[in-house]
DNA sequence: TATGAATGAGTCTTCATTCAT
DNA sequence: CATGAATGAAGACTCATTCAT
């Protein structure tokens, strides 16, 4: 890996929670040079402009999501536990992801859906593929027979997302876990009831 | 109303969306001036600071908000109508909604929760008066035997409140009003079924 | 003149003469503090950017030079007369056109035509509307017959400007006066012996 | 040529229009690299600062305007024809000195007399030298008598110039070539009337 | 020699806030 | 109460220059 991208990858590294946590506006390129202890000049040395700092940051706060929910799936046979997978994955995370300052797909949502259509369109995209892959693995059930055929893979897949994101967005704000866990206790009862 | 209290109130009323468009940081001095065609300095002879006017915005949208559910509710009898009311309220003002930049309390909430302990601390007011509402009517519904009496009051306010929020963060960050339809849906089902 | 005028003037005054000798690039905004004592802030509560002020500079120094010419012109009752009197306005202020820089219509030319192009139609306009004065005292002396009429006013004109500018430019780059003598000089012969 | 000595030439091929049509301060180490394609390192390796770069890029400039001179007079055999050859000189370069943003000497001159003396002193040598050959042809004229006696080659020389310069810099603010035509016009016809 | 990467002072501009009027 | 004007710190970004490799 040359100087540059070990630079770059070192900026993202030490700001991709700062983003998280601050949003694209609240956070000043003195909290990039404080958390990096480089200076302003080296930071554009290696990005063009703030705007493509956050969106490496983005980029990795979802790639380290992606990759853990890849792990976990590729472990599991049934379509049903690929499904159960995704829910446990966030229990595993869930404490780290708190600490990062919440679900970096949301957050950014939330923070660039009216002011910076760049940042909001990764989250939509991430959203997109999130939701292709939870009716791709419904899908591969039905045709299994394992889960029922009944099932609208359409609105579940969005279920699944709204209900998982929600329930982070209230932990996060209260402080309390118990949004969390009731969600994923929903989730988990709709599986075994209605799959 | 006093003059002050007209002004304040003109204010608050001009900017409010902005505040939940923008974000805390993200709104300037000159975006409340512009918006209210009043100088810094009337503003800052009706707030204190910044903080004070998104304080009172925050509020304002809150406010707006409670009326709406106070209205309908007041109009049901039913315990499972009551429940209804609450997604009802959220299908009429949905679009109104999106074109104020997504639900106040939940914007302010992923804005706030790790910059702003004081206007966090407003949204997580309003999670709790929510939840205290909709496990009060579960358990007067439980108390007529109009609700089954498994029900599990605590988890099924969380449960109403992380699917409604989670569904309009989606809706309003990729322009799908789908992950709304598919919430209100799902509630609508688990109240029949369960309840 | 309100308080606002009386700033900007105080800034324009204060600063007209940087713009003139360092040009718009080489005149930094810490220039226009350090001229002025005031703030940046107080700059930019006063004018827009320093474009703006650039542009104000500009006006200012040019109807300065506007103003003294008025005077001279309308003193004098030939046409003639009335020609000499750009050379004798000319050297007039001579020193002090040294002083502050050099004609500023030219330094601005030279400083914008590549790359500020509202800049320089700024002395577009002032080199145009120079010309048309010198063309139609021309014009009124062969109307006379004071003039002989098949003086062609327009390279005449244009030879007056470009005489005395070159002769400005070579000067003051020199510290030589002699250009500007031999200048005016040539031009009075002219003036004597054709016209 | 040393390897050395081709980069310092490429460079100073490559930026000597920059530095005549954006002036010293205006033309950036950035708008070297980018005309070059080299980077920073390698143009400091060439040239010990912008200013040893500016320096060079005005020599070239400046050479390629004499050896189009020195071409030129050495055709000519009669001391009024070595005359009229610093005008045709001029005409048939006049699109190529637009487009490289006017006279370099001149352009210089501006940019340079108030804020870097050591620019500033190429331009005065320039103009010095320019005099002084003009001076020579007249004063050689004179003395095969082909050239009137009373003339004085002193402020003729000095004419010729800033008639020529100004010319050249009206000329190339406003886009009009009628200055220029005006100038050449008018010092043809004192070579023809008076010499 | 040339490069890639870094520096830190500098650029223009906007910020929230204050205060005399 | 409201205004107009000012402040100075902070904003994002660019500058000329240096230096290890």
């Amino acid at each position: 890996m040359s100087k540059a991208k070990k630079t770059k990858r070192y900026i993202v590294e030490k700001t991709a929670n700062i983003f998280n946590k601050r949003g694209f506006v609240g956070t000043s390129l003195s909290d990039l040079t404080n958390a990096t202890n480089l200076t302003k000049g080296s930071i554009y040395g290696n990005f063009n402009n703030k705007q493509e700092v956050a969106v490496a940051a983005f980029n990795y706060n979802y790639q380290n999501l992606i990759k853990r929910f890849a792990a976990k799936l590729s472990e599991k046979k049934t379509y049903k536990e690929k499904l159960h997978s995704f829910l446990e994955v966030y229990e595993e995370i869930y404490s780290e992801l708190m600490n990062a300052g919440g679900c970096p797909i949301l957050n950014n949502a939330v923070d660039a859906d009216d002011t910076n259509p760049e940042l909001n369109s990764l989250s939509i995209r991430a959203f997109k593929d999130w939701n292709f892959n939870i009716k791709n693995i419904i899908l591969s059930g039905k045709a299994t027979n394992e889960i029922d055929e009944t099932i609208d893979e359409e609105s579940y897949a969005d279920l699944f997302i709204l209900t998982i994101e929600g329930s982070l967005v209230l932990s996060k704000a209260t402080g309390e876990k118990r949004y969390f866990n009731h969600a994923i206790q929903h989730l988990k009862s709709l599986i075994v009831e209605r799959f």
